[in-house]
DNA sequence: AACAACTAATTACCTAGGTAACTAATTTAT
DNA sequence: ATAAATTAGTTACCTAGGTAATTAGTTGTT
């Protein structure tokens, strides 16, 4: 039974570790970190995005993106285009990464695995429910109070 | 419901992060960082403790710990005694700090508040032991394949 | 047509946390 | 008693993500 918010926070946080922690390793042999599988990975779901689009799709801020992004470049595993609109930069996998990335994706599937087998299928859905909700109820709740701030200037 | 667990540990992960972003912001006018409030509220429960205690109670390693009190001690929070055995060093929160205490944990409480306002109890204690057991299956699974690994060298 | 406002991306700099290699103190074995 | 192994903490260096300030390109206004 929780007795505070801190613990819940504790917790979440501690797990966010231990999850990347885990994928890291997997990802270890091929040279590529966390941060950077997940752009892979929403670039081979969705097709070519822009840079603002990736961030959204993470959640992430523009910078470490282009961070990321640079590195994904230098290792050859996408490439930019500049569209009509010059400002837009458009990533696309190259072909390298997709012929790299089935053998990633089993690794990563691999670890999900061992993370995921301590977690009965329906917690597993329990907890996505209750996480989303919740992420969704506080980015309202933190715009709520930014504009109430603003509204007592 | 659930269909990966790309989409899940990314639930986990940009929450683990909106927490420590809205804690950060309200510890911001103490000059604290969420990091550095974590060892300040267990040294608050618990008493003096070592920094190994602290890491274990924290689940963080060495070296961040080591910076975070190294902080924590210029903004004269905290001091350092060496026990009997010489390697250990206890860690005991200042007058200054026990006397600034109760400002920093309403601050935090009020914040801990706005981003749970989403989550109805219920919730909040299903997600709580659901966390729990998880990340104590992690911890056994990934020990696990670890032995495994070294069995088969 | 020219100036102002906005937008996409970058740069510089900050905190958090991880591993590997090291130092100093303490145990354990021989 | 001394050499070897272990332990607590530190240092150096890595990735991830955040904010603030800047640049270049685009839109809107007048």
């Amino acid at each position: 039974m929780l007795n505070n918010s801190h613990s819940l926070f504790h917790a979440v946080h501690q797990l966010s570790r231990q999850l990347t922690k885990q994928l890291n390793e997997a990802l270890e042999p091929f040279g590529l970190y966390n941060a950077q599988w997940a752009v892979l990975y929403v670039l081979k779901a969705n097709g070519a995005l822009t840079q603002k689009e990736l961030c959204e799709y993470l959640a992430v801020e523009a910078p470490p993106m282009t961070r990321t992004i640079q590195r994904l470049m230098k290792q050859g595993y996408i490439d930019q285009r500049t569209g009509l609109d010059k400002r837009k930069k458009f990533i696309h996998l190259t072909s390298k990464a997709e012929s790299e990335f089935p053998k990633w994706e089993k690794a990563v599937l691999e670890a999900n695995q061992v993370l995921i087998t301590s977690l009965p299928k329906g917690s597993q859905d329990a907890i996505y429910s209750i996480l989303s909700e919740w992420l969704i109820g506080i980015k309202q709740q933190v715009k709520t109070v930014e504009e109430e701030a603003i509204f007592n200037d």
